[in-house]
DNA sequence: CAGCATCCCATTAGATACTG
DNA sequence: CAGTATCTAATGGGATGCTG
């Protein structure tokens, strides 16, 4: 979402690996996909919707330390990705409900599998953290 | 990487998902973990070390477009969190070597998962946005 | 309820210059 | 080669106030 910018000028890429090269129309899929989904709040964004639709303000409540403006942000770039479906029941009061569409199904995969690594893995991170900067005092 | 401001004094969780609940120590795996990995370049630099240790320059040439501050600052990150292991062999001129440890190749395999969707995906990606930002117009 | 608009500061990261 | 240090432009994102 930020490296808009970059990428535009920069020709990003990513070599020699099987589907990480730079492909026919010269720039690295990877780069391309993690400028829209690698932000702090996409993934978290994903998974919250992966089990069902849930409306704005649960989904706020759900991912504790978004702010109203970063859940709008994500969500519109989500949307604007094909990844999240927006939809709007014309009551009083407006109810908006988001799902993830049929890729953003499949893009919750692989990023359920990263989150299910985060879990096991965290407390390995956090104690090669404290070493780390114990080493280096 | 950015978020550590944030995640000391927000209590950051996701709840109801198997993995993703706030845990024993009351903060979220997925989001603390995602402030390790979760920026613009942790993700690349993991796949480039992926099948074979890589030299500093050789990293640098292999990600296009990361600056040689960047790839310091995130080589380091990585490496403080248990990752990546740095090694110096004390030649003239200096020869260092980057690698993933295994904790660092375990998580490759999810990171791997994940691009190579975006790999497959992009396309669809593409023509979402420009649909969207056609409608939007 | 579900946003949008604005202000504004903290952080990020590129550019540049220097070193063992 | 493999970095470090510094400066600065740009960005991200919180806070706040307003609306259909």
């Amino acid at each position: 979402m930020n490296a808009r910018t970059r990428t535009e000028e920069r020709v990003p890429l990513l070599q020699a690996h099987p589907g990480f090269d730079r492909d026919e129309r010269g720039s690295c899929p990877m780069r391309d996909v993690l400028d829209r989904i690698g932000d702090s709040w996409s993934l978290l964004v994903v998974i919250n919707l992966q089990e069902r639709p849930v409306r704005f303000n649960a989904l706020k409540r759900s991912i504790e330390g978004i702010s109203q403006r970063m859940l709008t942000v994500t969500l519109r770039s989500l949307e604007r990705d094909g990844l999240v479906r927006r939809t709007v029941k014309p009551t009083t009061p407006p109810e908006v409900e988001y799902a993830l569409t049929e890729v953003g199904q499949s893009i919750a995969v692989p990023i359920g599998a990263l989150g299910l690594w985060a879990a096991q893995n965290r407390d390995l991170l956090v104690r090669a953290r404290a070493r780390f900067d114990a080493e280096n005092a």
